[in-house]
DNA sequence: TTACATAGGGATAATATTATCCCCATACCA
DNA sequence: TGGTATGGGGATAATATTATCCCTATGTAA
């Protein structure tokens, strides 16, 4: 965490939803628990290409904005477990919408970023 | 538009979704020309906090994954209208979605900012 | 003693995104 | 001539986010 010097607007439901799970692998992270994956280690080997020090940075902001709650087992070595809240529950439904729409729109992207270039429409007549 | 250096892993629909309408004001932007805000000048007028350099770069990127269509008038002075594709009114159940999800938690959001240090819970037994 | 597993975070570098400022072109109007 | 409206973008600065590396702590097992 560090102080932000562009104050963030969140007059806008879209604003606090982006904050809230906005993260490169919040999303995951919310899958991931919600399927059992529940320990630091774990969801560290569920998502190699994640640098550990960024989900633990990731997950403490879910733990702030109470959409996952950490459980700390005082025993060696240490033992810690994530779960969903009721607020983390309640975007299951919006994490699954945003994965479907991304896979069906999976083949089109792939298109588009080959023509990436193509020509504005210019209307002659109107 | 530059290039960027860390390849994007697309794998998964979040990582596309996010890539779609990830931007700060690619949501804002796709709801105005829902709702008939067509016209780069109306947009910019609509979305003031925004300046219009950020709005044209992400105008561009909806346009270039064919979320929205631009139509060019050759008059002067100039006259361009943005419109929705169908890949971009699929977009809407989600956008709206999103929108009233943060809307809902926007309370619990700002109680969550009040006490942002809490303490995780801490297991005796278990 | 050494190595391992576990969870966490400091310090810094690299990259990505957004903000700011200022310029271009052109028809019209006063 | 000078100002206005319109759409666009270059150059650079500022900020935000993520990547990399390496260190802490501790009980257990080899």
């Amino acid at each position: 965490m560090y102080e932000k010097k562009i104050p963030k607007d969140f007059s806008c439901g879209m604003s606090i939803t982006f904050e809230i799970i906005g993260g490169k692998w919040k999303p995951c992270l919310i899958d991931s628990i919600n399927r059992g994956v529940r320990r630091p280690s774990e969801l560290a080997k569920k998502h190699p290409l994640a640098s550990k020090r960024v989900l633990n940075l990731q997950l403490k902001e879910l733990e702030a904005y109470g959409v996952v709650r950490k459980i700390v087992y005082p025993v060696l070595p240490p033992k810690v477990e994530y779960f969903l809240t009721e607020v983390g529950e309640s975007l299951l439904p919006l994490v699954t919408m945003m994965e479907n729409w991304g896979s069906d729109f999976m083949d089109d992207f792939y298109k588009s970023q080959e023509n990436m270039h193509t020509d504005p429409i210019v209307k002659e007549q109107f």
